[in-house]
DNA sequence: CTGAAAGCGCTTACAG
DNA sequence: CTGAAAGCGCTTACAG
């Protein structure tokens, strides 16, 4: 209340601890700081009696050097940014995102790196997360949600020199990006349907100004042709829970025997439940993009379209780190397979 | 291919764009750095004009202090930590820690701080996450997960001098901590099921030896006390599927006519499967500790215990910004209510 | 009200 | 093989 700290003649316990920086090992060392600094870094020119010793002060008195001090240093911090859209759509809560975060985490971990989770303020507003992020040197890339850049949030990216890879291709965004093989995985599945005997099959997707989706669709609409069948319907929602119930419907009313859900496995969800509200839950064959536990729980069962989530991250997660250090990877944008997930 | 961009005399564009520091900012408005900086943080005492003048530069240039470098001088870096559980149990791709950090990530990011996420290496091994992020300094302070965190685990926390609160109370770690109402939920719903006829309810629970859980069991003991009943049978898991199924069973065998699984949506759903594969799926009373939107799909209807999430990650982000500044915020535990979700 | 100087904890040429 | 010095970009007493 009354400034009682400041108040106070010295600080009042650093003396005690004497807060352990690479000043005092050198001393207890005997040699300088930049010797210190040397064997930290593993530079190769130092003595071995000398190195030895120092490296077990190190060990012994668990000394980590200072991150900020050594970012400000080194100009590079040694962590990662990652960007995730707000709702409408997924979110950190969904199953896909909340997936990819905890996944990028671990191999950053691994390669030595922490990760830093940056929100938009609000629904589309990517700058907000990055802006002073990235002017601030907080990070030394960052991993972005396709989905939330748009053509006019790369310039100040580039040109603040951040390097930074996508999640999804942006064709707005000619960039480096990890993605997966949406059209091959909705061909796919659409196959699988046609193959059960399915001859009119609808699909309800996301937004179709997302580029994922559009995939989707081509591949949906390549399976058909290939088969010979017409276009089904087509639906598309936004998230909200009455506008996947309103595509749901409009696929069944359009005469639908099967409705592939490519908007993930929250849709697929929301879908199940209009459509036994609606009893039309017999004899509809479904599939989902995007596969989800609970879905084990569905009769009759629902194939699924897996995302190779864990390699996502990683390869993620290898560009980024490669672009940091300076090298240019080819190619610029790694499409990994899907599978299928029948469940007989 | 060749190394293009090393070969080259000078750094390729720095030149050109010159880095923005302080020291430009100064020179640009012809006054000391100390000046801009005073600015920067408004101190008080700088003549008006000059705070325009310099005020006016930093907003056309989009000027941004370094963080590195504000965090070496001032010892604050800024971003706060999270340390959340890996399995078996919860983990981030779970419904309830997935949305934990992002509620958390929200509510530091409006108190201008950023968020890292620390996953522990292994299971159990939190010393792993904290260790080297703690004495780097890369953050201010750590939220973490409660049940992750063991006795021996504390000390070296506390004495790196690292503000933390935990989320979930933990008897073994008396600290600053933010939790739920874990007792009243649980005697909440089993009460609920008692006014809804049940007469022998039974519990899954999550590991015993776990706080929260204690705690569910304990609601749960009192509820049926509390209503003259005879305790229910009890079974617990560790987050398996193999063990779930086989909690419910015994559950089941011991001839509970209602189960309450307090040990979260995703082991609800687990057990909901395992209850049909059995042929039980009606008649059998059900109730659920944690949320989730799947469960609207069932019938019939699974009320749940819900935790107030944004209340919980709001108020930890809070208490752990207190503990930064310095102040000794009271209580020390924080607990918040929890209500019931019926779906009628 | 303003600025020169020292310092935060590290790294990096450079000289010896 | 080792160390003294300068520098990274900021802030903080302190003097004027």
């Amino acid at each position: 209340m009354e400034g009682v700290r400041g108040e106070e003649a010295g600080p009042p316990e650093v003396s005690t601890i004497s807060k352990l920086t690479i000043r005092r090992i050198a001393e207890l060392a005997g040699v300088a700081k930049s010797t210190v600094s040397k064997v930290l870094n593993n530079q190769p020119d130092v003595g071995p009696e000398t190195r030895k010793r120092i490296l077990e002060l190190v060990e012994s008195l668990d000394y980590v050097p200072d991150a900020s001090a050594r970012a400000v240093a080194t100009g590079r911090t040694g962590t990662l940014g990652i960007i995730i859209p707000r709702k409408p759509g997924p979110v950190i809560q969904g199953q896909y995102w909340s997936s990819v975060v905890g996944e990028v985490a671990m191999f950053a971990a691994r390669r030595n790196h922490d990760l830093l989770i940056l929100t938009p303020r609000s629904e589309g507003e990517v700058v907000s997360a990055y802006r002073t992020v990235l002017r601030t040197r907080k990070v030394d890339g960052l991993i972005i949600g396709s989905e939330v850049l748009h053509e006019h949030d790369v310039d100040p990216l580039l040109q603040a020199g951040i390097p930074f890879v996508l999640i999804g291709e942006n064709p707005w965004v000619p960039h480096y990006a990890v993605t997966t093989d949406n059209r091959g995985g909705a061909r796919a599945m659409t196959s699988l349907l046609i193959e059960r005997g399915y001859r009119r099959i609808g699909i309800l997707t996301g937004a179709t100004d997302f580029p994922y989706v559009r995939e989707r669709i081509e591949g949906w609409k390549e399976a058909l042709a290939a088969s010979g069948l017409p276009e089904g319907p087509i639906a598309s929602e936004r998230g909200t829970e009455e506008e996947i119930c309103a595509g749901v419907e409009s696929l069944l009313k359009a005469g639908a025997d099967a409705v592939f859900v490519a908007a993930g496995a929250e849709a697929m969800i929301t879908t199940l439940a209009r459509m036994r509200e609606l009893g039309k839950s017999d004899g509809v064959g479904l599939g989902v993009f995007d596969d989800d536990p609970v879905l084990d729980l569905i009769t009759p069962s629902v194939p699924a379209v897996v995302q190779p989530l864990a390699n996502l991250a990683d390869s993620a997660v290898s560009l980024l780190l490669q672009l940091i250090e300076g090298t240019t990877p080819e190619p610029m944008v790694v499409t990994l397979p899907t599978s299928l997930k029948l469940r007989s």
